[in-house]
DNA sequence: ATTATCTATAGATCTATAGATAATGC
DNA sequence: ATTATCTATAGATCTATAGATAATGC
């Protein structure tokens, strides 16, 4: 069945897209066409104040202003209105440019992720041993995640991350966790693999996820850090997590700085449409 | 400044102190001295529906619900009435136990970090070298967090910690991480420390700081996964985690054995004052 | 005519307070 | 008399929609 619902001033829901003159279109799967990152021309009714930041489109001020609100505030505390005051426009205007308030949310997390999943795709099949792509993953996901504008990946743990609404970001995210998982596999020292015990009594539960999930923590920890002490060093913080991440695989030493030395120009060699 | 307000049915908001009769004494560090954890004895009006948990005390069931309802949902977006719904009272009666919303959140962070804080005191000066300390420090914390009731550390990435009145939470939280701070300074290992770099050039940012932070990283990294995948093995994770920490500071192989060996030692003679 | 805003508002919350009430305890 | 609930509600939100309006573009 499609649902098919005129908004107001032209937003057309019609099935799974979502449809904003202006601010571009809001896909199905969270991502924006926008066709007006560069200042808006001065088209409809003016605003009662002026831009804050006129050099970006108006869906694209609505969209920094809200990252800034649910990383401060959370998702559920941060109003429309809050974000709307920040943009400088009326609290209904943000509906001319997306259905919901949910959407904002969608188009963050996905805009957040995408680059490390297109990465993580490229790795995937990319000339080098399992260790070298993997060491090239971590260092390319946590760099991102230490530089996003406003700490985005704050965004992921918000309990709202759950909303039916945001399956698709979590359909990619459980896809770069997957590659996490195939390149650990192949990348950890047969000391640590004995060491973890009971060797994956294929299926079930083996030492080797939690092994995942400790390495994909590591990623993310640079998250919480970054949200305690914005003014730490993003350079020195990502190097010292893939330090740590290679020691637990059983990556140390000279053989760790060699790992380290060819992931960094894997990354450097990659193909400009792997470049987000 | 005094204030002195008086509640409807008889709780008392006196300085820092607030005061709710039966429900015990709320303490201005959020702490709880309940008279009642044991089934409430039938005093004052009866309640419309019957109790879910007519085993706990009505301050006990509040704080249960509460925190099912914060982890699940987030603090913003669950209501008084979500939390009355779930003890099987109505809204308005929660305000006879607690003086507001926040003091809910502030009691259950202030209860989850006690634990850990406590042990970390008796770590401090405990009759062993630092690195078995520091491991039967993360060990303990670890499992604090992997066994919580509703897994409740989740309430750490609230956004809402920052609020003014959970200030005394995040007090104990920097004293934790303190005494995380000098145990990892005791214990890492020359090779590793060699690798860190510019070797803390006292005072400033050292790459000592951000192993900290890799190592408190990565034991809050069990809240997560625990979120993620809620039916894993608690005692094969906590076990990874602490085995990732010890070779990010260089302890592996058998000196590693050792050390989780005598740290486990080391848990079990704690004297009692010091066991929650 | 199209676009991007604006004003106004419906309807649904949500927190906290006021004060009544139905038990038990003394 | 004390306790722990209840009912009722004030007042402040908050999201989303309806429809008017002030620009530009053709």
């Amino acid at each position: 069945m499609i649902h098919k619902h005129h908004r107001p001033s032209g937003a057309v829901v019609f099935g799974d897209l979502d449809l904003a003159p202006r601010g571009g279109v809001v896909w199905h799967d969270g991502s924006v066409t926008d066709h007006a990152v560069q200042p808006r021309a001065e088209r409809g009714r003016p605003r009662a104040a002026a831009a804050h930041r006129p050099d970006l489109s108006a869906t694209e001020q609505i969209l920094d202003a809200a990252a800034q609100l649910f990383v401060e505030r959370g998702f559920a505390a941060t109003s429309t209105r809050a974000i709307a005051d920040r943009v400088g426009i009326r609290q209904a205007s943000l509906y001319y440019h997306f259905p919901s308030k949910e959407q904002i949310l969608k188009v963050l997390l996905m805009r957040t992720v995408e680059p490390s999943t297109r990465v993580a795709a490229y790795l995937d099949a990319a000339p080098a041993s399992a260790v070298v792509r993997l060491a090239a993953l971590i260092s390319f996901d946590t760099d991102q995640l230490a530089r996003s504008a406003h700490n985005l990946g704050t965004l992921y743990f918000l309990p709202e991350i759950r909303n039916d609404l945001l399956e698709p970001f979590r359909i990619e995210r459980a896809r770069l966790r997957d590659t996490y998982a195939a390149l650990i596999a192949a990348s950890v020292e047969a000391e640590v693999r004995a060491d973890l015990g009971p060797a994956g009594s294929a299926g079930s539960e083996s030492g080797l996820d939690y092994l995942v999930d400790v390495v994909f923590g590591l990623v993310e920890s640079v998250i919480a850090i970054r949200a305690d002490r914005p003014d730490e060093d993003a350079d020195a913080l990502v190097a010292t997590i893939l330090y740590s991440c290679l020691r637990v695989l059983g990556h140390d030493g000279a053989g760790g700085r060699r790992i380290t030395e060819h992931a960094r120009e894997l990354l450097e060699a990659r193909p400009a449409e792997s470049i987000p």
